[in-house]
DNA sequence: CATACATATGATAACATATTCATATGAAAG
DNA sequence: CTTTCATATGAATATGTTATCATATGTATG
């Protein structure tokens, strides 16, 4: 078959793409994000706000943390946590519009 | 705190959004995609571009059929495989800029 | 119609990720 | 300084994902 020359994504950027599309995947993760991405919150509120155990949230919260998603602020007893790379919300937001177009009717396959 | 109502994302976006990053996670899958976006493939030939076992290349073709992200036609005695929702290349685009970012040099954290 | 070729599939094994539980840390307030 | 409150962490467990192997299917060709 005739195959003009294909580029292929290297490994490197394979390898961060993957970072980044692991963090967003986990739906504690992504909610904590879009959260974020409204208010910076202490590691209390988000508990309240997900209904979730603290201990998940703050595993969760430690894994963006690691990789520079958010950052933290000490106020008093309690610690912010805010969003610390704004574009990745470019991400969230466009497959957030993709789940939408899926679920109201899956335009691209309406046979 | 002084908190805003803030919106969370709702139970059926979050499941959507997580087919579609999962799908997306992968490395092999991500590579199947962006090479399909640039020319309809046979099995075989994604088999040789990503130098990767047949069976597992077809498992993951399966996958992405599963979830309507690519569709088949048959030619001769191959299968060929084609993008089946042009959209998710947003979000692969969108992803690959980000990382793409990151890696020169972490624009949004450099202290 | 028997064989070859391309692709698909099911079961299992190897590996990764998420959750839970118990406990540690570290700042603040008495 | 010791108790309390908020958060973090390590280890164990549960769950999900990916790769591999053996084999099945299905079309094409002699």
């Amino acid at each position: 078959m005739k195959q003009k020359k294909l580029k292929l994504i290297d490994d490197v950027m394979l390898t961060e793409t993957q970072k980044i599309l692991s963090l967003l995947k986990n739906p504690v993760r992504l909610q904590i994000l879009y959260i974020l991405s409204q208010q910076n919150l202490s590691v209390s509120e988000i508990v309240e706000l997900l209904h979730l155990d603290q201990s998940l949230v703050s595993h969760h919260l430690s894994d963006l943390r690691k990789y520079q998603l958010v950052s933290t602020k000490r106020d008093g007893k309690s610690i912010f946590y805010e969003l610390d790379d704004p574009h990745i919300l470019d991400i969230v937001n466009e497959t957030l519009e993709h789940a939408d177009h899926v679920l109201k009717g899956k335009k691209h396959n309406e046979k």
